[in-house]
RNA sequence: GGGAGUUUAGCUCAGCUGGGAGAGCAUCUGCCUUACAAGCAGAGGGUCACAGGUUCGAGCCCUGUAACUCCCACCA
């Protein structure tokens, strides 16, 4: 540091930040190595998408990663936090094809599988690093060191790994079956990645006529257009209305086909008209029902929902074009019987909000329930821990009623499927080699077109990152990890899968705590979106608050697990916090000429350095604990209201007299117990705040070369000073007092008084006297044991063990005087009232702990002592 | 249709296993007191959504009600 006693005039983050965050990374604090003389402590990120933007909800979730790490890391673990990106298949893909599409006027297939990929991949180079960068803006401590990508040659090996094992275990496996097809994607989507959404739509009431009769059926249906597909009628079984129908034979509208009029229970006979269309390409009920009756499965659309050649004279229509144009055909000929306002929910694409088709589709799956059923019983036998404990219900709700994944994607960005087929003789060899042979007829087989979904690459992330399938050290060493910090909305996405992979292929669960915060919000608590345009940037905060003060703000002021809501008022305040800590240590350094950072003997301690160390213990100790549960809002106000109100508005103020007199013995030893609880602050708040802590911690005098690497502060019984902390509060309340009586009679501090202690706790009033002169305007302070000669027309004070006299009588006025003294005493008496009440209270006195009976006895004690002066002095005051 | 969460000061939120209601911001009053006006010293402001219950004692535990939010769900 240039110059090691001074700092800048004012709190200027800019000019410090980038610097120091520079200089940890160069000397390597961040990394971390399998170090066997101490405990690990392990966060895997949750891996941004590559191509994506630091947003508030990134910036919280790396915050608190960060502070339990920096924490974890004073303490002596060996903390790694392991940072790296995600590809991200869908969102990646849509924006190069984009790209593509504006600039170049060409798609994907115009270029080819080959030439696209190499595009992504420079757009990956050209993008990747952005978010990398704003993670270390925001102070995040990764080990940069074993910075991972999803798509790297260590996650593709697990991957393989992975899909190999479970498809040999019969976990794996392809299948015809309904899936979510979204048609703007062109691919397949898992059940997690479809949102539904209320829509208004309607209800289509067409009649089907019975062959060979003037008879008909009338079905409803939401989406007519699928009528093509049908295959059956089915009523149920149990519907008089219908029976007589069963077993003959419909035409299909609009076509030549005939199809059945078949009974299932699956029919709900009070619901619509008691007629259902069976449609088992495009519905995964009508799937079911075909399947138990054997009908035919057609399809009538293409990869993007137009009509296919089934749809007959409508082919090549949009699905929605396609449904106006049968409607209208339909009410020509008479067949349409009604349409009916109907809202209905609607699936849609979880990345361009296109609405899904479910669509039969041959697709890769795994087999959940096997796997499912481990990943509940680590948490219910507590080897995982949710905090906070409520969201385990989410995680049980999901994978109690989870079904197969369906994984195969028609992307060409993402984990190629190591499945292969030989076109001469049908065979499908899955392995991990990069291309196969026939085993039975020895040709070249072709690779499955088809990627895998995104998440099957990130649920393996926690171990992929640490070397597995390799046995490394790092993996023997930091695995399990200790906490995935996330939100709770990517628990059916993320956490419920690792956990499953974790357990199915290392054979321990990927980590002991899953710690869930909530998102981010507006300051109307909307959520950020770009659409709304309501998002806030982080980095503009970092710009022009820094980033002490936007990790401040996502730090505090909300629970565990509950959204917030994000407004400038509340990074102010952060920017404020430390502004004052800066001052404070400004103030700090003008009044020191010590060279080291050490506490005096016990036996220089003054009343106040006793009372602010005993404090500063106790605020560690709330701190630590605090920290351990997963408190970080508590942890930092506590340590909030300590520096602020403890530190600087009364142990910096109280000492300043033995600070400025240079003749005053006790001056050096105020710079000590100062530098100490200053320092020690700082190290608290570290974690929390890196940057400023850090700047101020190498201005002040310490050991070591980094706060970042300096031992977090422990408890220390030595440092307990309950009784003089007692007295202090005693002197502190009285101070306040008699502030208090000045500010109601308007007297500015400038006007001093002599103050006249009339006390039976001499001992303690007299350690204070100086207090009064410097913090409740005192000109002289005077300590008697008795009021006599005092006064009567003074202005009278009645606090705890003492009674207080301001000889300003011109300043009294007697009705006032005595209406405040009324007051006082009705107060007291209302307190007396409820404690006797309490002591009185058989159940009370027989049920209540000890520790309180004993409280309340001493507080009416004390009520009592000072109702008695109050009385005193209203007798006082009437006999004037 | 299931499930979860929320409801505390004007606003945003804390309140840990039940033991006299808190913070920040905002408001009001007085202070440029030699670290800080991004500050200091004070003040006002709450039937803890509602109704029952358990308990010596309930913001906290139990039951029910209401409002809001979110997640899940194949009634065409």
């Amino acid at each position: 540091m240039e110059d090691a006693k001074n700092l800048a005039k004012t709190y200027n983050p800019q000019e410090f930040e980038d610097k120091l965050y520079n200089n940890w990374v160069t000397k390597g604090y961040f990394h971390a190595e399998a170090d066997k003389t101490k405990k690990p402590f392990t966060i895997v990120i949750p891996p941004p998408n590559v191509t994506g933007q630091l947003h508030m909800g990134h910036a919280l979730d790396e915050t608190l990663q960060d502070i339990l790490i920096r924490y974890k890391r004073m303490q002596g673990y060996s903390a790694l936090w392991v940072p790296g990106t995600d590809h991200a298949g869908i969102a990646t893909q849509i924006k190069v094809e984009e790209e593509l599409r504006v600039k170049e006027g060409l798609t994907r297939y115009d270029l080819g599988r080959e030439k696209f990929l190499e595009r992504v991949w420079d757009w990956k180079e050209k993008f990747g690093g952005r978010i990398i960068n704003q993670l270390k803006k925001i102070g995040s401590s990764c080990d940069w060191d074993r910075e991972r990508f999803t798509m790297d040659e260590g996650c593709s090996k697990a991957v393989k790994e992975v899909f190999v094992n479970l498809y040999n275990k019969g976990l794996i496996y392809q299948g015809s079956r309904i899936i979510n097809w979204c048609p703007n994607c062109i691919t397949a989507l898992s059940d997690a990645e479809v949102e539904h959404a209320e829509q208004a739509g309607h209800f289509w009431h067409i009649k089907y006529p019975v062959k060979g009769t003037d008879e008909f059926v009338i079905i409803a249906t939401t989406r007519p257009e699928t009528l093509f597909g049908d295959t059956a009628v089915a009523v149920n079984p149990e519907d008089e209305r219908y029976t007589h129908l069963i077993g003959k034979t419909l035409c299909l509208p609009l076509t030549d086909r005939e199809i059945p009029v078949i009974a299932d229970e699956y029919v709900d006979k009070e619901f619509g008209t008691g007629c259902v269309k069976i449609t088992p390409a495009h519905d995964p009920n009508d799937f079911e029902v075909g399947a138990r009756h054997d009908l035919a499965q057609i399809k009538v659309m293409n990869d993007d929902a137009t009509m296919n050649s089934y749809a007959g004279k409508y082919e090549g229509m949009d699905r929605y074009e396609c449904r106006k144009a049968m409607i209208a055909d339909l009410d020509e000929m008479g067949l349409l019987v009604k349409i009916e306002d109907h809202s209905h929910n609607v699936g849609q694409c979880y990345r361009c909000g296109t609405t899904v088709e479910p669509i039969v589709s041959k697709q890769w799956f795994v087999k959940m329930k096997p796997l499912a059923q481990p990943a509940i019983d680590a948490v219910k036998n507590g080897e995982t821990k949710f905090v906070p404990e409520h969201f385990e219900k989410v995680y049980f709700h999901w994978l109690e009623n989870i079904r197969d994944w369906c994984i195969s994607r028609q992307l060409w960005w993402g984990h190629r499927i190591p499945a292969f087929y030989c076109d001469e003789c049908d065979e499908i060899v899955v392995t991990k080699d990069d291309s196969a042979v026939c085993p039975k007829c020895g040709k070249e087989m072709r690779q499955d077109p088809d990627t895998l979904d995104t998440w099957f690459s990130s649920a393996l992330w926690p171990f992929s990152t640490l070397g597995w399938p390799d046995k490394t050290e790092d993996l023997e060493y930091f695995y399990p990890t200790s906490t995935l910090v996330t939100g709770y909305d990517i628990i059916p996405f993320w956490v419920m899968r690792m956990m499953f992979s974790g357990i199915e292929h290392t054979g321990q669960v990927p980590f002991d705590h899953v710690f869930i915060h909530g998102l981010v919000r507006d300051s109307q608590g909307r959520k950020m979106s770009k659409s709304l345009g309501n998002g806030i940037d982080p980095l503009e905060i970092v710009e022009k608050y820094g980033a002490d003060a936007l990790r401040f703000t996502l730090a505090t002021g909300n629970a565990p697990g509950n959204d917030m809501r994000f407004y400038i008022e509340r990074v102010e305040a952060g920017r404020n916090f430390a502004n004052k800590m800066w001052n404070a240590s400004r103030f700090a350094l003008m009044n020191l000429d010590i060279e080291e950072n050490r506490l005096p003997d016990v036996s220089e301690l003054q009343l106040e350095d006793k009372w602010i160390l005993s404090r500063l213990n106790s605020v560690i100790k709330s701190v630590t604990e605090n920290l351990d549960s997963y408190e970080l809002g508590v942890a930092l106000s506590n340590l909030y209201e300590f520096a602020w109100d403890n530190l600087c508005d009364w142990y910096i103020e109280l000492i300043k007299p033995r600070l400025f007199d240079k003749e005053n013995p006790t001056g050096k030893t105020a710079q000590y117990v100062l530098t100490y609880v200053l320092s020690s602050t700082m190290q608290l708040l570290h974690p929390f705040m890196p940057f400023i802590t850090e700047e101020i911690w190498q201005h002040l005098p310490h050991e070591g070369e980094s706060i970042v690497i300096s031992k977090f502060p422990e408890y220390s019984k030595d440092l307990d000073f309950a009784d003089d902390e007692k007295s202090m509060t005693v002197i502190m309340d009285a101070i306040s007092a008699v502030r208090n009586r000045r500010a109601e009679m308007n007297v500015p501090p400038s006007k001093k008084a002599k103050t006249i202690i009339v006390t039976d706790r001499a001992d303690v009033f007299k350690k204070g006297t100086a207090f009064f002169e410097k913090l409740a305007s005192a000109s002289e302070v005077v300590i008697a044991d008795t009021n006599d000669g005092i006064d009567a027309n003074a202005v009278n004070i009645v606090v705890d063990g003492a009674q207080i006299y301001l000889p300003m009588s011109e300043l009294v006025d007697k009705e006032k005087e005595l209406a405040r003294l009324e007051a006082e005493k009705k107060k007291l008496e209302g307190e007396i009232k409820r404690v006797e009440g309490k002591l009185n209270n058989a159940g009370f006195m027989a049920k209540a702990p000890e520790k309180l009976v004993a409280e309340e006895r001493e507080k009416g004690e004390k009520y009592k002592a000072m109702l008695d002066k109050v009385l005193e002095s209203i007798k006082a005051i009437n006999e004037m």
